[in-house]
RNA sequence: GGAGGGGUGGGCGAGUGGUUAAAACCACCAGACUGUAAAUCUGGCGCCCGGAAGGGCUUCGUAGGUUCGAAUCCUACCCCCUCCA
């Protein structure tokens, strides 16, 4: 392996490497190398903050090394603390199955299947008995895990932690024992659940895995961390004009980082486009053009992006009605049909209620045909396109 | 086992008998502005009827009760949390 290619896979949208030097150098001994990634299946959608792990253990397995997808089936009943949730309902059988089966499909959609192993935590945990749960507990001490930063804070503050959480990085790490990992990947907010599994693996006489960090993806609200329960997020599922949209609607301060753990532009090319950010010298709205145009062509293809952008610069730049546009079917006169108009939009589902829409049309954001509609009593000819808000289109037809 | 605190709109969180569909803030929606966004400003933000004025209904853990009137008082129940042992 060339210089390039190393410092790409450990440095290129990598937060930390406990400890990077052993890595170096298990990369150089040959075998291939067991990637331990683990899912939660309550939580069965993959967005943008995911693909940038993925996209890392994409990188290793074009080296030829081999994923082991852990479907988290136990864990799952506790929830993740990290996430500083609390306990979840238990799920049936059948969602979990559902879940995973739907997560894993979106998990190849970056990660390569044929070097990629799926295993079930049940695997080893729907034989534990309480004398194992014993044995590994013990070997861990509250004082250990009120050094993790959350369970910390939130000791201190009085707030709850429920003892089954303290369980969570416990089983966690077992994982790593049970497929024998080599490198365990996550966010840096997995810091301390990585690092209970090196150490248990130490504890149990395995060779203890390393610690791969990558930092999280900030979300659309450019504040917190991209997370489907925030709402700021963009999934890898969704259609290339909303997933287009969503790209360019990011802050200019995440272009960047979006750049660099989300495409494959080279870091030289990064550099340029950071100075030419800073000088004035490009427009961001261009550069967060091609991010979306990136972003969208690797999850549905380059016809795709670009089809998304040009939809975007037609209805969102020149505000022009989409190529497509819902019709509604009406039946009236000859001309056009008299409608009173909030009841109109509610029955056709183009607004929540009367109320809604009556708010819409006392803002100006009714159009019909470019003008905005003043009074509820409207008359809608053949043909005619409304507009509600900025997104919603309609035309009316005679049917 | 004991003591105490709490359950309010998407979130957080005021509100202890009427002027409260319920403050403030956040989120969200719309308009203006614009380079996509952000920021900013403006308006809105339970549902229904009404052109409007206005009216009606539903909502403050659940179920009852007191009262002309209850998120606010009483009773029972459910749930959550903290501390002491």
């Amino acid at each position: 392996m060339n210089q390039a290619t190393l410092d790409r896979l450990l440095k290129r949208g990598v937060a930390e490497v406990i400890p990077e030097e052993e890595l170096r150098q298990r990369l150089q001994e040959g075998p291939p190398l067991r990637l331990k990634m683990g899912f939660d299946p309550s939580r069965p959608d993959i967005h943008l903050g995911h693909v940038v792990g993925l996209r890392k253990l994409r990188q290793f397995q074009e080296l030829g090394h081999q994923v082991i997808l852990i479907v988290g089936d136990w864990t799952a009943q506790i929830g993740d603390p990290s996430g500083q949730s609390l306990t979840r309902p238990m799920l049936t059988a059948e969602a979990v199955q559902a879940n995973a089966q739907s997560y894993i499909t979106q998990f190849f959609k970056v990660v390569d299947q044929s070097r990629t192993q799926v295993v079930w935590q049940s695997e080893w945990f729907g034989k534990f008995g309480l004398a194992e749960v014993l044995r590994l507990t013990s070997r861990f001490t509250v004082a250990q895990f009120l050094a993790r930063e959350d369970f910390a804070n939130r000791y201190r503050e009085g707030r709850p932690i429920a003892i089954t959480e303290l369980l969570y990085p416990l089983l966690q790490a077992y994982d790593s024992v049970a497929i024998q990992s080599d490198v365990e990947f996550g966010g840096t907010d997995q810091r301390f659940n990585l690092l209970v599994g090196r150490e248990l693996q130490e504890m149990v006489g395995q060779r203890p895995q390393i610690c791969f960090l990558m930092p999280l993806l900030v979300g659309t609200d450019g504040v917190q961390k991209m997370s489907k329960s925030l709402g700021n997020y963009i999934g890898v599922d969704e259609p290339p004009n909303d997933m287009y949209g969503k790209v360019m609607s990011i802050a200019d301060e995440l272009l960047l980082p979006y750049f660099e753990l989300l495409t494959d532009v080279p870091d030289g090319e990064l550099e340029e486009l950071r100075q030419a950010l800073a000088s004035g010298t490009a427009n961001p709205m261009e550069v967060k053009k091609r991010l979306a145009r990136e972003v969208v062509a690797q999850f549905h293809g380059d016809p795709a992006g670009r089809e998304a952008q040009e939809h975007f610069e037609r209805v969102y730049q020149r505000r022009q009605a989409p190529q497509e546009v819902k019709t509604i079917l009406v039946a009236g006169d000859s001309e056009g049909v008299q409608v009173d108009l909030p009841r109109f939009l509610v029955e056709h589902d183009l607004v929540a209620s009367r109320a809604e829409a009556k708010r819409l049309l006392s803002q100006g954001a009714i159009q019909l045909d470019g003008e905005a509609v003043k009074d509820e009593a409207t008359f809608l000819p053949y043909g005619s396109l409304l507009r509600i808000g900025r997104h919603q289109w309609a035309r009316v037809m005679r049917g």
